[in-house]
Parts: structure tokens; C-alpha cells; sequence
DNA sequence: TTTTTTAGGTTATTATATGAACAGCATGTC
DNA sequence: GACATGCTGTTCATATAATAACCTAAAAAA
């Protein structure tokens, strides 16, 4: 079970990846280097098991007695996401979201850089958000093969979503992040992450409701 | 285990019941109100029989050989879900992030209602944004208590997030969202989802990386 | 009526994820 | 250099979740 190849490996040990990474970064920043297992996963809210073993998935990392070098992991668990490189990305829909996340610094920090957006609204075709250009979505097959773009970032209105999402991927764009509130069908070759903030507030409100 | 406050049903069920309300809600606006569990579930891109395990903890809402009433339907999972009521939110950091929240109508048609923002910023604080005013956080306090707010939600810098969470519940508010990318500590009678877009990415990244 | 069909509810099985316990290696100490 | 200590890597038991199979009720057809 030791591949960086193996599929087999649980989407949710992936997420945490990402929450290390994030957590590794800010203690780096913090000037310190030398971390165990306890103090990581307790910056992250998980159990430290349960830490170190989402990292034996992909090998050894740390040293027994010692603890983890948050430098040297860091880089190991950029390297097994992928975000030790750079993603160029497209964003359909300018609106507030699609604002924000053109502006989202922490995105760009990390390797994956908006090359181009789109909207069909024809006040904002033309504008310059954050030295991104707003094009027609007639220009996406034009874009995308002159910048190699790999991930398609969805902002757009719910019934605009799976549109856009059906023009992306005919465009060849693999990978999908939908900020729309609805499930996008899309064959298997293509790699899909869903965001649906509304349905957050909906788990807090059932939670409130029963409290004591 | 078909009591409502049965604490004990997984967190993913009623992810999921926000899941399939949405899905409702637009099946609805097209006009319709019969439903299977199989056309419902396929909407929503999960198993049928998960579905209605999923709605079995709560109760009985279908009719056998027939399928659901979607218009009663959804009125059942809102009271689950208690969106069938109006929650006062008050938003922390005015950033874009923040606009986007304040501007997402689909929140407010669900009952989340922003009654006041915050910020730190001095150029952010007197301004109206979507008919909503942003205070100085000094405000909270006086805000909190005249609207009787019960949920908070945190669009601030990561570094100022721990800070924002610690105001809102030496407030009293017992439900807070979070959009900044870091983990909030907090006592166990406060509720707290986060929200990590950052992540997203870093799955998409990782798993095109591994496509073929 | 009786039968057949349909689709929800329920139980059982399988798969997955978590947390605790422990084995094993590096470091520091006497 | 032997020994004690500390923290990782790994295994295993438990808990949780997803799927499949089955049972039952309602409606439509014969």
C-alpha cells in the first residue's frame, strides 16, 4: 500500500493532506522546523493516529523519536498533491465569487493561477479583475489550448453550471471545481470537486437546533 | 432510531438532506412534484437506496409504489433542517469573499439573513453593502444582542479567524461559519463548519495528476 | 376481486474510517 | 557502550458508512 500510484487511497486522507499542508506553512512561518505528530494534528483538529497514518499511505516522513522536519513534509506532501507545480486555470462567471476568487492570493501562492476568466455578461467582457481579462465564453477553446489550461473553476449561477461545465470539458479540461450549488454529471475521466457553501449553514442550523 | 433528535445520525446524512433539498427546490420550479428516490438520488449523484436511508432516520415520507410528493417533501426535510424559519447572521471580514456572501441571495431565500458585517478596516466601516451596514467590530456586543443573532460567519484572513470566533462566542453566538482556510478551536457547545476552498484545489490537483 | 407492477422502507452485508495499542528506531544519558 | 526515553510507523479492533437484497404497501390492470 506504500505506491504514490495506488488509487485505493480514501478522498478524505487527500483533503487532510491539504489542511497539513496549510497547517506546516503556518508554523513554518512561525521560524520553527522540528514537529510531532501530536502537535500537527492538533492544529489540524484530527487525531495524531490518524496523521500519521494518512502519511504512511505514501512512505516515510518522519523520524521515530524525533518527530517531523515541517520543511522537509511540507515538500513531500507538495510533491503527492501536486501543488509543487504550477496549474493554469480558467474561471467561468465574474460575479462576487468569481471576484473573490480571482483576488484569493492564497490560490495563486500555491501554484494554481487564473489565466483567463469568462462571462456571457457583455458589461463585464472586456474588464481586467485582479490582471485577469474577462473574455466571451466563445473564446475558451482559443484560451485553453494556448495555455495549456488543466482546471476550469465554476462561479456561475446554478443553471448556467452544467453548461459551462459540458463546454470545459470539451475543451479537454480534466479537472472541475464547481462553486455552483448543483451536481455536475461529467464522465469518468474527468476529475470533479463540488463546493456548496449553502449547504453549510443548513448543517449549522440543524445542529442549533438541537444543542442541549 | 427514528427520532428527530436522535443525535446520533451521521453528519454526511444531513449534508446530504441540503443536498436533496436544493435538488427539490429545482425540480419544483420546473413544475413537477412526483419524485422516485431513484430520479432524486441520480440528481444528486448518490445511491437511491442511501437516500432513503438517509430520509428513514427522520421518518416515513414517501408512498410505496408511488414515490414522493416533492413539494411535501421538501417541506419535511426544511423543518429537519429547520430552514423553514429565519436565522440572523452577522458576517466578519467585508474583503470580496465577504461581498460575495453578503450578495448570495440564495442564502437569504433560505432563511440566512445578515443583519450587520464587520471589519477592521477603517475605509470598510460605515459603508452599506447590499442594504447591509458594516461595523467596527466594537459594535458586536450591542448587534448580537438586538437581533438576537445565533450565527456567525468568519471571511477574514486566516490570521485574524481564531480572534473573530473567540468574539463571537464570548457573545453567545452558538454557530459559526468559517471561510478563512484554518481550523477554529472551540468549546463543544459551539457549532462551527468550516470551509476550505484552498483544499479543493489541492484534491483536484492530486487526483489529476493520476488520471489514466 | 385478484393479480401484477412499482417503488418506498428495512435489514443484512460489505466496505471504509477511526482510534488505541504496540513494535521499532533514533537520540540523549549515565 | 548499555540503557532509558520519545515519537514514528504499523497493526488490529472497533465504529461508522455505503450498498445490496429483501420485504411491504399502494396503485393499476385484468
Amino acid at each position: 500500500m506504500n505506491s504514490m500510484s495506488d488509487f485505493r487511497i480514501p478522498g478524505i486522507t487527500i483533503y487532510r493532506l491539504g489542511m497539513y499542508a496549510r497547517s506546516l506553512e503556518r508554523f513554518l512561518q512561525e521560524g520553527r522546523d522540528l514537529i510531532s505528530s501530536e502537535e500537527l494534528a492538533r492544529a489540524c483538529g484530527v487525531n495524531p493516529a490518524q496523521l500519521r497514518k494518512d502519511l504512511s499511505y505514501f512512505g516515510q516522513f518522519g523520524v521515530r523519536g524525533v518527530g517531523y522536519s515541517a520543511q522537509t513534509l511540507l515538500k513531500s506532501i507538495r510533491r503527492i498533491l501536486g501543488t509543487d507545480r504550477e496549474w493554469p486555470m480558467v474561471l467561468a462567471g465574474v460575479g462576487h465569487l468569481g471576484h473573490a476568487l480571482l483576488s484569493y492570493e492564497i490560490l495563486t501562492r500555491r501554484g494554481f493561477k487564473f489565466v483567463a476568466a469568462f462571462d456571457v455578461d457583455p458589461a463585464k467582457i472586456g474588464k481586467v479583475v485582479n490582471d485577469i481579462y474577462v473574455y466571451a465564453m466563445e473564446q475558451l477553446p482559443y484560451i485553453v489550448r494556448e495555455h495549456r489550461v488543466e482546471i476550469g473553476v465554476i462561479a456561475t449561477p446554478c443553471d448556467a453550471a452544467q453548461e459551462v461545465a459540458d463546454s470545459f470539458i470539451r475543451e479537454g479540461i480534466k479537472g472541475i471545481v464547481n462553486f455552483a450549488p448543483t451536481s455536475i454529471k461529467h464522465p469518468p475521466n474527468v476529475v470533479v470537486e463540488q463546493s456548496d457553501m449553502t449547504i453549510l449553514f443548513d448543517k449549522i442550523a440543524y445542529y442549533l437546533l438541537r444543542l442541549d
